[in-house]
DNA sequence: GTTGCCCATGACAACGGTGTCAGAATCGTT
DNA sequence: AACGATTCTGACACCGTTGTCATGGGCAAC
């Protein structure tokens, strides 16, 4: 009585098996086995007879029986754990990856930590429990040497984003240090003394790097280093705003703000539009974002080039799996470029 | 010499495997395997010993060796098939889908097809080569009759966002039309007579059905549809802004947009604002974003619930996948919200 | 001291493919 | 006609795990 339920000469649920295409074709299965991996030695009628069989019964192959016994164990599939599929810096590089592991007939099994050091555990136990050929990681974790045993037996692994540590791993990154330094400086150079740091938990590699760039650039002018302008931990953009909103509200408050990423600047923003200051309190994000131009005044930003980061991460990636280049090396930076929009150029005059 | 290398004790390159642990623990594999999948009628003691080689030797069962015998045949891996992971709304689907299949100790093979019919077949084929449990697909081909034989052989498929057609499938997505419908709606309310529609190609889905909406929503307030101001084809931001101006240009303009998704509201608003025309024309969005509430004037949007979707897509998945639910139904509708933040209240007046 | 039962264990086949190898069929030479 | 070389083919073992089943030992009941 269903409506589209097959006309029944196909039993349901049956499992197509390469013995099924064998019997029917008249063949032994290495027959078929020969004919689907363009083996050398079988005779034009035999093959044929071969495929009419194949698609008759629509049989494909296995990929996991196949790659069980195959001498390379290749499952054709890699790895890549980020902070959040959703966040739009690790999307883009999520989306250049996939390309390029595209392009090679790669399939790529996507999760999230979420910036937990225990989740990047767990998270990478049920994807190296699939086989994959390789790896690419955001790393979390305080010490990535829990991998040093998989990568002794064979497998490959790419930093994306942050430096690992405790395991010789290569990685592709921007030079976070340099890119808040560059930020930090644009404000200093407009004139401002009081300058804000808002970043993310200092367990996260960039965080870190970036306030050491923050200091450079403060240190490097001269500039006396006020403790209560360095906040951290601000995983959320309403921890941002929050914080942003402590800030302004303090003695002294600061003249410009440095911000760590694409959701701290957002909530930065969002409390300067709320307390009618921003176009008073000048603001350098890093991390680009689709609509930076289009906010009043437009937020200048130093951006990062994920796509670029991605790209580079699985190249480096196949070429190791291919053993073309060496399973570790030193990291790569990849450039990062000031856009001045508006946002960072407001002087340091107008609030006080 | 090198710093980090094992102390090579450890023969690098060799694989472990059950039998390995098996000869270590004095035990036979079969017993292994019952420790591992806690299988009764071991004693305590042998259980110690086993679990102590396992240790040892850092052995991790091969999930596909595993499934391949298992009654079963689970791979614990799902298929997601996206327009593209980096966009927003579909990435916001997507860490939906993960967090339930995490939940669940499911992995999610992650791909994109770019709207590209063509490469809904070759993406999908790669998935399920691979031998997933169900699949989640955003379609965009004109049919996905190509799935039913896989169906009808087990496949579980879900779609989101869009509505399959030549399969029986379920489908988890908003009403497209009504959203549309909404958005017209609430500009006519405020007055306005001539309302563009700036929307993507018409083989989607989604887009098909926000014209409609559209045009529900013109011939019940009596309006006259003129064709000119219905754009369809805008699949990016730069397509939708040159379509914008091109608007803004006419005889007779437009006082209102209607941007059928996040990307064509953000090239749209970004010419307004290079126009100068971001408070003369009314503007409503559907799909939020991130920042429309700091973009002057804010954007109105008719917002979608993507992590619900995903959310809602991966439940039904999972429900068909254990056959607590048939693997055909009726699709679900998601509400959508209208969100009033000021481009969508502006006046008829200003600009004429 | 048997008998019967249950618990613990491992030998073996099986999953769906590929690698190895030996044998059959075809062909060209001498 | 006999030979070797080459092409084609399938039987069989194997990949790393789980399902089935037989076996042996311990223990309670008779």
């Amino acid at each position: 009585m269903t409506p589209l339920s097959p006309p029944g000469n196909e039993p349901p649920e049956a499992r197509v098996t390469i013995r099924d295409v064998a019997r029917l074709a008249g063949v032994g299965i290495k027959t078929v086995s020969r004919v689907i991996n363009g083996e050398p030695n079988v005779s034009e009628h035999t093959a044929v007879r071969v495929r009419q069989a194949i698609t008759q019964l629509r049989w494909e192959p296995d990929i996991r029986a196949r790659n069980l016994r195959r001498a390379d164990g290749r499952t054709h599939t890699i790895g890549l754990l980020l902070g959040s599929v959703s966040n739009p810096f690790a999307a883009e590089m999520h989306r250049a990856i996939e390309d390029v592991a595209a392009n090679r007939g790669y399939a790529v099994l996507a999760s999230s930590h979420d910036d937990d050091p225990a989740r990047e555990g767990t998270a990478m136990a049920a994807i190296l429990g699939r086989r994959v050929d390789g790896v690419i990681l955001m790393p979390i974790a305080a010490s990535q040497a829990y991998l040093q045993t998989d990568i002794d037996r064979g497998l490959t692994v790419v930093c994306v984003d942050r430096e690992p540590s405790g395991a010789l791993i290569p990685s592709i990154r921007s030079d976070a240090r340099v890119a808040a330094s560059v930020a930090t400086r644009h404000l200093i150079r407009r004139g401002h003394h009081r300058i804000a740091l808002l970043h993310d938990d200092e367990n996260i590699w960039t965080a870190r790097e970036r306030r050491y760039g923050y200091l450079d650039a403060m240190r490097f002018a001269g500039l006396e280093i006020d403790e209560s302008l360095i906040v951290g931990g601000l995983s959320t953009p309403e921890l941002s705003g929050a914080a942003s909103d402590r800030l302004m509200r303090i003695q002294d408050p600061p003249t410009a703000l440095v911000c760590g990423n694409n959701l701290i600047t957002i909530g930065a923003v969002r409390t300067l539009q709320r307390l009618s200051l921003q176009h008073d309190i000048a603001l350098v994000g890093i991390d680009d974002f689709d609509t930076a131009d289009l906010i009043a005044p437009p937020i200048t930003v130093v951006a990062q080039r994920p796509s670029q980061i991605g790209r580079l991460a699985a190249d480096q990636l196949f070429a190791m799996i291919d053993g073309t280049l060496p399973r570790s090396g030193p990291p790569i930076s990849v450039p990062t470029d000031l856009i001045e929009r508006g946002s960072g150029e407001i002087g340091p005059g107008s609030s006080d």
